[in-house]
DNA sequence: CTGAAAGCGCTTACAG
DNA sequence: CTGAAAGCGCTTACAG
């Protein structure tokens, strides 16, 4: 009666293997055969082992928009970040992804540019694919915009809205490395920060110069010199120039960098004018970067725990392993590397 | 009669809006509404009208699971990377997925780590989700694992089985840096390669070598020295340390390499041995990655343009704009920095 | 333990 | 130009 219809359909069947096909080829129900792959563990083992045999037999792949039409979930997971040509955020979905695939997950990745709009509409959009879960490192420029929905979403690295975050704990990471210069005997010591506008800028000093302060409580000739910068290795260069224009007597011994940008265009800084690292000066970034293992000396940082990051975020949105959806923070390593030493007395 | 039936689905009717509540709301069939969302011109102004008022006032926003199920496509494009931390591949990703979502498409991004097996998964798993298209990147290691599927598929950068491949004319662009240090005056020329095993590291000698041949027939003093290595920094370093250790009077006055990791190791190398970069050497690179802009002095090199290469793979796996599903190749720049300069006579 | 049947939300060829 | 209805492939509560 509808023979185009009819043709049409015969057509897509050449190509396309249906629980309709296997449940003939088994003998059995559609129905059990749905049963057998959702692992339904009623269906009796004869009927299953059939149902097993036809699927290998025909090759039978489950239709997966079908699937989420009736269960309204999709095998995914969203993951919208900055920009993932910066390294950080490429390693981050890379563990993700990886994590994510454990767990037969998909994930759909989307590019916010930092900007509070396109991350609500990048957000949006993948929400309306349906996903299981979305995780997002949110813009530097905190833009408030509370999504509603039923999917569960997580924030990692920078808080997204109001949602959980699951991140390095910045603050202890960041005591790690006001303790290693002072371990190493530094008492005049600069802090090149990122912007205070941004969470992560803030805690990294807080950590740093908390840490500092309490160990040299009482202390003769301690220093600590505070200044403020952007993340990148400019504002780096551009500090620590000022920091190192001043006579050897006074300028710090030591500078301690809230990234590894930062660090690195310090240690150019230094090299222009002439300034040893490390006899003469040590030089310490955060995030240990690839590039902090090519620069010579190569650069003692801290490096975070982005498996640990990526599997909490990815158990968290799937509702895996009793992992909660709640802030979590996770603790980092200091790397050591030839860019610190003991000063030169 | 299904009273538990029932709940679920009121409960679900509370937070999901359906084309049969635009309907009702426009007084329309349901029909009629999906006509007018997918930009049917046959439905009347003064019913498109009251529909686009009735999705606007519900908020209505179709189920994408639904759509795929009678198209069996979904608006999605998947990608296949070997490694997303690899930055060349993070700006490509980036890249694609800026130009998908011009034209409304999600993008899957998966890692195959470079490991054949690996690859034919995700390949598989993204083929299974219904995506409009598959572009990937292939590994190093060429695998022949011919996909059968009606989704396109089209490689990128390296190719991917015996798929269709969108990247840069790499011969045509290394032929750029031959003339460049021609034209600077070189003459005694060695050339770092990447492996002869993949298709990128051939094509890019080929390119250079074939060049500075034709340039220099016929001249006196001519020397072009070429040795094999991997694409990355100690790979270029080793090699480096080897061609320079000889006296300056043979030494080459330029070196070219496939990477820019390699030529920021030979950079590396020159600078140990105490070789002027580039008063007594000149070194050129390939890819422009962030680094070479870092790196003292500044690394010249050839800038891919990636933009291009996205815009035409996306375009050839939805069929847009009439780009075939076919090998196409780009033009690259060379980006001229301190690092290349005219041989000291 | 298994099967029959309803229904997920949408699109589309056809009748009117 | 518009509506009624079939059907995409799957899952699931219920009957047997």
């Amino acid at each position: 009666m509808y023979p185009l219809l009819q043709r049409h359909i015969s057509e897509r069947r050449t190509v396309l293997t249906t629980v309709k096909d296997v449940a003939r080829q088994a003998g059995v129900s559609v129905g059990t055969v749905s049963k057998v792959l959702s692992k339904d563990l009623t269906v009796k083992v004869a009927l299953r082992d059939r149902v097993t045999q036809a699927v290998a037999d025909l090759g039978y792949k489950p239709n997966l928009a079908a699937r989420a039409l009736r269960t309204s979930k999709m095998d995914m997971v969203g993951l919208v970040v900055p920009d993932i040509s910066n390294p950080f955020f490429a390693q981050l979905a890379k563990q993700i992804e990886a994590e994510a695939a454990k767990h037969g997950h998909v994930v759909m990745l989307a590019n916010s540019d930092d900007d509070p709009a396109a991350e609500a509409r990048q957000v949006q959009t993948l929400l309306d694919q349906s996903p299981r879960g979305l995780i997002v490192v949110g813009c530097a420029s905190e833009g408030v915009s509370p999504i509603k929905t039923d999917i569960p979403v997580v924030s990692v690295d920078r808080r997204y809205g109001a949602h959980d975050l699951i991140a390095t704990h910045n603050r202890a990471a960041s005591a790690l490395v006001a303790d290693h210069l002072f371990d190493l005997g530094h008492r005049r010591v600069a802090y090149i920060s990122g912007p205070q506008t941004t969470e992560v800028g803030r805690l990294r000093q807080a950590g740093f110069c908390d840490r500092f302060n309490v160990l040299t409580a009482g202390l003769q000739g301690v220093d600590l010199h505070v200044v403020e910068g952007q993340f990148d290795y400019a504002s780096g260069e551009t500090l620590a120039r000022n920091l190192l224009g001043a006579a050897s007597a006074i300028r710090p011994t030591a500078i301690a960098a809230a990234s590894d940008q930062q660090a690195i265009g310090a240690l150019c800084a230094a090299r222009d004018l002439g300034i040893q690292v490390p006899t003469m000066l040590s030089i310490a970034g955060f995030d240990d970067i690839d590039l902090a293992r090519l620069v010579v000396p190569r650069l003692t940082s801290v490096c975070q725990r982005l498996d640990q990051i990526a599997l909490l975020a990815v158990h968290a949105v799937l509702g895996l392993n009793g992992v909660p959806l709640a802030d979590q923070f996770v603790s980092a390593d200091l790397v050591v590397r030839g860019s610190t030493a003991a000063p030169k007395t």
